[in-house]
Formats: structure tokens, sequence, C-alpha cells
DNA sequence: CGGCAAAAGTGGAACGATTCCAGAAAAGGG
DNA sequence: CCCTTTTCTGGAATCGTTCCACTTTTGCCG
């Protein structure tokens, strides 16, 4: 597992350190977490990570395009591994919570704007809002 | 105008403010602005008009849906008048300019997600990423 | 028309996520 | 094993946004 880190770190010319390693674990254990997250994941395997290496680590690793960085409106950056598979998510308007949803109509029409302005697309990001199955339960009316 | 959009603030059951008619008429003027621009907007009618007074006055008439919140991921919030009619955006990525894209697909499949994991899904956001035509004609190839 | 309670606005301080910075440590090619 | 470059550390700074206590306005009501 960790050698398949590794491979992947050096397909992008990125060097192999410990920090990127127990990021890239930490994100495969927990999808959709957020940076404090990780860094309280980390810091579990390598007490004396500084948080600025996390966030540099992130970075790296989503310009490499490793791993994938998901912001839903208002609230904080969160971050997957699951990369290159045109897939969306759902978010949870109470609690925040996230899910992984195949793309709804195939490939094609994701791509497809009706009228693009002339702009050149190269990506269409969904998010569909709602609430999660835990929320509607406890509130099956409104939002508190 | 004006008289609009008091009647559509009282259809709230919000008072009629001057910074309210101000706030409106500059998003109305101007799609897709960014809080500051907001405030100077609003300013060179109503030059003693606090910051503050801005947040609240979006916050207020966003909650009570006469203006729409959009927030591209990485960047700042902004805002629109253009409401209720299930439009999209095309955002660029390399001066975040932003264009309205009528829903690519028609109604239904926009909201509808290939499994739900249980959610109630009540919105889906598409937001197309790209290049405007005057990034793309400045630098044809990737971004800077 | 003038008064009053509730709703809005003012100005300034506080906050949280993220970034900037300069120096120290570690990676990996020769 | 050494040297250059990349990465990490620790702390300060930034930016958009929110919190707070107090003042002003709005709009209902007599």
């Amino acid at each position: 597992m960790t050698s398949d880190f590794e491979a992947r770190l050096r397909a992008v010319s990125l060097r192999v350190t410990r920090p990127r390693l127990a990021v890239m674990a930490a994100l495969t254990d927990h999808p959709h977490v957020d940076t404090d997250a990780v860094i309280a994941l980390v810091r579990a395997d390598l007490p004396t990570v500084s948080h600025q290496a996390v966030y540099d680590v992130l970075r790296a690793l989503t310009d490499s395009g490793l791993v994938r960085r998901i912001q839903p409106a208002g609230a904080t950056a969160r971050y997957e591994m699951r990369v290159r598979d045109n897939h969306h998510h759902v978010v949870c308007r109470s609690c925040g919570a996230i899910a992984d949803v195949d793309c709804a109509v195939g490939n094609a029409p994701c791509l497809t704007a009706s009228d693009d302005h002339g702009f050149v697309i190269d990506e269409a990001e969904v998010v569909y809002w709602g609430r999660c199955p835990a929320c509607v339960s406890k509130r099956p009316e409104g939002i508190p």
C-alpha cells in the first residue's frame, strides 16, 4: 500500500516523504475530510508534523492530480483520493456530510453546457444539496 | 424600479431600507459581483453605509430567496438577482469571470442523482470550469 | 401626526481558514 | 557520501466574514 503511494508520488515527480505518505493514507481511509481532520489523522502517526506541511502536501497532491479538492459553498475545503472518474457529491445542508454520487446522466451531457459563452470548458462539477438520512430522521421537517 | 424592489422586500416581510434598495440596485446592474464590489457600488449612492450593513443585507436577501449566493471553490462569495430559474454558471480558471448558463439537459436530469444514498435532494448545483474567451486569446495554451 | 417596540445599521474588535516567510531538515542524483 | 533542491518547521500575517454593544430607523398604532 505504501509502495503504491510511493509509485504514485514518483509518477508525478514528487519526492516521497513521510508527511505525504501519511496524508495519502489518511485520505484513503477517510474520504471527504477537511484540512483539520487530515492534520489530526497525520499527527496520530507523526506527531511533529506542522499544519503548514499538511497544507503544502494537500496543495502539491491536488496540483499534481493525485488528490481531489472539493469545496461546497460556505464550507471549508475537503479532500479525497478518488480521482479522474467524474463522480459528484451530495452534501447535507444540516450537518455537512458528503457522499459520492456517480455521474447522473453519463459522461457527455455533464460537460455540455447549453451555451458556453465562448468559454473553453474542461470540467463540469455537480453538487447535490439536500439532507442526509440521519438528519432527516431527526427532524423530518425543514432545516432546524 | 425602486417600487418593484420595495414590493419584493415587503413580500418576504423585510423592512424597506435604503441600504437594501441600494444593494438590490447594485446586483441588478452588476450580476456576479462579490461583497467588496457590492460595498463599493452601494457607497457610490450612500457613502456612509458600513460593510457590516452590506453583509447583513446580503444575508437577509439570500435567506429570503430574493438573491442567490454563488461561491465557486476557492473564490469569495458572489451574488446575483436572477433567482429560481435553475440556471448554472461557467467560471474562468484564469480570471474568475462568471457567466450564466441555462440548464444543460432540461429540468429533470439535473435533480436526479444515480444513487442518492438516502439523501433528500432539493437542489443540483452545476459549475462549469474552463477559460473565458479573453484569457484563451491571451494565452491559447494552458493556465499561466 | 408623534411615540414605541422591533428590526436594521454603525464601528470596531475578533475569528478561522489559509498563506507568507526565513531558516532548518531531508531527499535523492551524482 | 556530498551537494543542490525540495520539503518541513514555527510563527506571523492576511483576508473574508462574523460577533458585539450601542445607536438609528422603520412602520404600526392610537
